[in-house]
DNA sequence: ATTGACAATGCAAAAATATGCATTCGTTTT
DNA sequence: AAAACGAATGCATATTTTTGCATTGTCAAT
């Protein structure tokens, strides 16, 4: 079977997260290189679909990012695919605590996806989120079980109790 | 003396927080009948300059919105027109301290304006903060004092003693 | 296999946004 | 005060992004 839309979507995500892109052109040519075959409207729908916005970057340039706190769920694996193959998997690098914190560190362009997805876990012990662009950060409450907190966010992010360190 | 840039600027972020946002043309409308003359022209670069864009809201539509992680101090509101300003005492809608961090939630994309306000607070007990989309990370001092930390934000966030968590 | 329903897509055009260039405005320097 | 400089802006245009509509593809039910 030829490439999905799920398969472009991806892609699209991984394009944005991996380079510096600043307009839709540069990511359809990439997606182009890659075997898809589609045009600038589908990608615009696409990326509306995936909540990437162009943001200024402070540098008097342009980027497009994966929205803040975006709920993907849509284009999230299922909890069947999480357990077996998929982007998710390997969106989470490393995971440290200390004190009432956890920094949790990501593929570059992941944290806001997967710091949605900890917030989607509902733990007791995390009092909330932040994420940036490849790290997020967790802020434990005061009485927070860390090996809890592992093993909750497991179910979303399987591998992530041997990247604890 | 006319409006100057910064109120322009200022104004625009009122704008984007305040109301449902989906084209530069609404922005520019609204600010012209607040008494600003420009072009679009002048307004894409304003935008551009804050690091406000257009993003997927996830329900068909597009919003304008500050970036994530932007920090813009140099467009604070004066003090006057923070007293002035009612959005602002709605922005903030829950404080919770663990250690010497305290999350403050507010509503979505509000995180920013909020910290800046946060930081113009000057609490000596507040030694940074770090603003998401919805949250705002205070770290704190060592020596803090977590009522004198919420009785100082209470001066620009007025309900916040009520919302402590 | 055919029909029907709906998602996905391309095409072309509209709409929205960004920017090069010239001009104006406000400051600083001589 | 005049000159010199850089920020700010408008104008016109280029670029980019979005969307209405028609078509095609997919899949389920008959």
């Amino acid at each position: 079977m030829a490439k999905s839309k799920n398969d472009r979507l991806m892609a699209i995500r991984e394009i944005i997260a991996t380079r510096d892109i600043a307009s839709q052109e540069e990511i359809l040519s990439d997606l182009v290189s890659r075997g898809f075959s589609l045009t600038q409207a589908t990608l615009s729908r696409d990326i509306k679909e995936l909540q990437i916005a162009k943001v200024p970057d402070g540098m008097g340039n342009y980027r497009y990012r994966i929205a803040p706190n975006t709920v993907a769920r849509q284009i999230m694996p299922s909890d069947a695919e999480v357990t077996g193959t998929s982007i998710i998997r390997n969106c989470a690098v490393s995971i440290e605590f200390s004190g009432q914190i956890a920094v949790l560190k990501t593929r570059p362009g992941y944290a806001s996806v997967v710091a949605d997805i900890v917030d989607k876990s509902q733990n007791e012990g995390i009092m909330g989120t932040l994420a940036g662009d490849d790290t997020v950060l967790l802020v434990l409450r005061a009485n927070a079980n860390q090996r809890n907190v592992v093993e909750s966010l497991s179910r979303w992010l399987p591998d992530i109790t041997n990247r604890v360190l």
